[in-house]
Parts: structure tokens; sequence; C-alpha cells
DNA sequence: TTGAGAATTCCCGGATTTTGATAATCTGGC
DNA sequence: GCCAGATTATCAAAATCCGGGAATTCTCAA
């Protein structure tokens, strides 16, 4: 194990339940010597990526929030989604809309929104928040951006993962996988119940940048709002405002770069 | 400089002007020879602070989208925030909301909010948002929080930035200084004029945890709509909800520790 | 303000690790 | 399936990192 990997496996150890770790703590949980910890922990404050609390400890520092807030500024998805999703949420009613975006092997919500007037903030609504990780094989969010992805990419997902892949009933070979990815792709927004939040309906639609998925819009309810005429009135605006977010990527990449020989398509996330 | 330091360096050249970097850029930036760089890269990748963009090259990875979710879920003055700047930013009208905290030496805004119906987003919505770092001595918001800290932690600033603070006006000696921010700390709301943005006014008040100022809630509005009467008012709008952000807290801290002797005051940045 | 106690940095020899040019391998687009 | 470019593996030289403990600085309470 190298000193680089050292160094940033020191980041691992910050979690929601310790937010909070001392040089102590550290030591302990990565069996380094105090000195050496002394040394990683002050690199990592130079670049303020951690923050000293006085005696308490250290902290997460303010350069992830600004980095963050680099990412956001650079990202299309996010620019166009802040134009649509309050309006999705404001008429879907009592629920979570989330953006999440397909991010390297895994699927992050990039953005979400709930209903303004919604005072007793859903129990899920704190859940669902930038930066939230979800399972690659598991929810309707997730699933909608697998079944589209190109063969080449689920050959080797399916290589890697195939454990998961079974776990999570997506087909135990090969053939049952492709079979039920390519039902997912049969209708334009694909529904889930209870597969990550007990109790919970999640109706996604997949976004495309010139073709290629790369997120997927999700309005998540309860599911004793499910009964068809509104689940059909839902699954109709998720699908047009997915439909519409990647008119808008489109818009802007036209704007960006005014008509290259055959629109070349922007680079995305691999 | 040792390669802790010149890995973390590697995070130092994204910017929203230029987030994508191919290693061979990377190289050149920081002059390092490419076999070393494809090195850290690899590790910066692995750890997920840096994600692979296929040819394009790298962009910042989707670890510090979880950090920050972190960060958020633990932040005390963010919870208690977003109860009460939506609310404020609909009843002071054409501005936009920030609440900005005091992070090590520095002064970062964590949170915004708008009116929801500012269809077309004025310029400075844009600007601010969380993450955006505000100078230390310029601006209302970052002026109230320095003028409410102790005297022993603003000697120490005096000491360190002395020229930054002769250069913002506040003082080119220690008893200036100190006379500045005593007048800042008379009236409970600071307002300043375009210290930061062109024709912007900001109206700032402190926010307390147990006595200690550790934030500041401010409202950004066009200098067009200042007048007596209108500011009068959004000044005791900010002024009270600054207050209630200090109750929300207290109250927080009651909840998790429930009286111990004398009200231990809880841990909070340095 | 001062002082006790803790936190943090400094120090330094010896060896483990890192370094970096080059070769081998892999990848993805055509 | 093939090829250019991207990425990883290799390996000997040598620079840098490690880590126990001393020295220093910082923090907080009285």
């Amino acid at each position: 194990m190298s000193s680089l990997e050292r160094l940033l496996s020191i980041l691992d150890v910050f979690s929601e339940d310790k937010p909070i770790w001392t040089i102590e703590d550290i030591a302990a949980a990565r069996r380094y010597p105090k000195s050496t910890v002394y040394r990683y922990v002050k690199e990592l404050r130079d670049s303020r990526l951690l923050l000293s609390v006085g005696r308490a400890g250290y902290i997460l520092g303010p350069r992830i929030i600004e980095l963050d807030r680099q990412i956001q500024a650079c990202d299309p998805l996010l620019t166009v989604g802040r134009r649509i999703l309050p309006e999705l949420a404001e008429k879907a009613g009592e629920g979570v809309v989330l953006l999440c975006s397909l991010y390297g092997d895994g699927v992050l919500c990039i953005d979400s929104a709930a209903r303004s007037s919604s005072l007793p903030a859903s129990n899920f609504n704190v859940s669902y928040r930038r930066g939230r990780p979800m399972p690659l094989f598991r929810g309707s969010a997730s699933k909608v951006i697998l079944a589209h992805l190109p063969s080449r990419r689920l050959t080797k997902l399916f290589a890697q993962y195939a454990p998961d892949i079974k776990a999570a009933g997506l087909g135990s070979d090969w053939p049952a996988f492709r079979r039920n990815l390519q039902a997912i792709r049969e209708k334009p927004v694909y529904a889930t119940s209870s597969e990550i939040d007990k109790g919970v309906l999640g109706l996604s639609a997949p976004i495309f940048d010139d073709k290629r998925v790369i997120a997927s819009l999700t309005f998540a309810m309860p599911e004793k709002r499910d009964n068809s005429k509104a689940s059909a009135k839902i699954a109709e605006l998720v699908a047009t405002r997915a439909a519409a977010i990647g008119d808008g990527l489109a818009r802007l990449v036209d704007v960006a770069e005014p008509m290259p020989k055959p629109a070349k398509r922007s680079a995305r996330r691999s």
C-alpha cells in the first residue's frame, strides 16, 4: 500500500455516523503511527480537504464544498434540470422528483425537488438528495439507465457484476439479463415498488444526450397514492419532462458549438 | 515538496474555466513526468475523486459530491437554515437570501434561496450558491461575522492579514480596526453597497451558536430597490430570522444532549 | 494575563518507496 | 477485427518517507 493510498484512505473514515475524528481515532482505525497520521492530516488540512475543529478533532473541510460547486457549475444536466424539476414536483404532487446521473460505474442522485407546500417533509425527501449513491441494479432510476446502455457496456458490466445482477433478480445468465432489460426498454416509463425504500413507488424515464443515456428522471411517491389513473398521468409527466431535459441538453450543445460537420457528441461521463 | 503535496495539488488544476484535463495537460501544467501523473491520477481515480471521461480526459469525480452530501447531513446550521431561508426569500422579494458560514479563516456561502417566482433568474443568484467563497474582509456577510469574533481571534487575524484589512478599508492599524468593527456591532443589521457585486446591496445579521458567532444571514438585493422604508422592513426580517436560526441551533443541541451541568457549548468550527 | 496540559510540529538516520524512461498491454472507434 | 492512442507494468537508481521521541506551539480555564 503506497503512501498516496494511505493519505486518501483517511478521507474514508469520515461518515455521517462519525463526522468528527481526532488524530488518535484515525491512528487507531487505520493502524498508523500517530506522527504519520499527523503528517497526512497536515497535508489534507493544508489543502483544506480537512478542517480542524479545535479540541474536538477534524471534519471534512470547505474545499469539498467548493469543489462540488465547481462540478455543479460545469454540469449541463444540472443547469437544465433546475429549470424543470421544480415544475414537475409542483404538478406531480406528494412525492419527490429525483435527477440521477450515471457516474462512472455507478448512479448518483445529483438533484431533487419536492412540492414547496409539503410542509411535513416526507421521510424520503431527506434521503434522496444530491450526493446519494443509488445501487446500480436496484430501483427504477438506475435500472432504466442500465436498460438503455449500449451492449458493449452491458457485456462488461455483466462480466464484472454477475453476482449482484443475479441477486437483484435481473437475470442469472446473460440472455436473461438482456431479456429483462429489453422489457424495461419497451415502455417509456419504468416503475418499481419498494425496491429501495419500503412503501415507495418509483417512476423513471431515461434522459439522453445525443442518443446516449446519461441519466434518469424519477418521481418517487408513497405506494398508497398508486391508482392507475393518477399513475398514468404522472408517468406521462415524467416522460415528457425527461425528454425536455434531453432537448435542453441538445440546445446547450448547439449554442456552445454552432454546427460542426455532423454535430459532434459532447464529451460526457464515461 | 512531498509526494502527498504533489498528489493533492492535482486537484487544484480543475476549474470552472477548464473542468476537463488530459494527462498531458496536467503533466504540462505541473511539470511532472507523464508516468508520474499517470500514477497520481490512478490513485485519485481509484478513490473516485477524479473520473475518466473517455478520450476527453478527467473531471472531478462523484466522491466529491458524496462527501459534500455528508458534510450537509452533519451540519446543523444547514438543517435549521433550510426551514428559514425560503420563507425569508418569499417575504423579502426581489433578491437572494444567503447563509454564509465561518469556515476556518474564511467565509463560505453554504446555502441560498430566492423567491420562487423570480423567473428571469437574477444575475447574482447564480453566483451566490453553496460553495462560493466570500472574501474575508469585504461584503456585509463576512464583515458582520468578523465584527462579532472574540478579540483573541481578531488579534491573530490582524497580525496575519493586516495588509488585506487595510486594503479593504477596515483600518490601517489595530485601534482603527477595532473601532470599525465596534461600529458594525452596534446595529443589529449591517448594510454595505457594491462591495462585492456592483449595484448590489447587502443586509446581514450575525448568527450565534451559544454566544459564539458562527455564520451570517444576508439579503442581497438590487440597489435600486433601496429606499429607507423597504430597507428597514427587510432589515427587520433579516434580524429576526438570523435570531431564529440561532434559536433553532440551541434547540437542536438541547435535544442532542439533555442538559449537562452548565450547557456545554457544542464543538464547532475553529 | 498566566500556566498547565494537550496538540502539533520538528528532527534524523536508515531503508523502504518512489521515481520515471521505456516496454508491454489495453481500449475504443472506425 | 484492426490500429492509434491511452494506460499500466517494469526495474534499477536514489530520493524521500517513516516513526519514536524531543521540542515547540496552542488551547482553555482560572
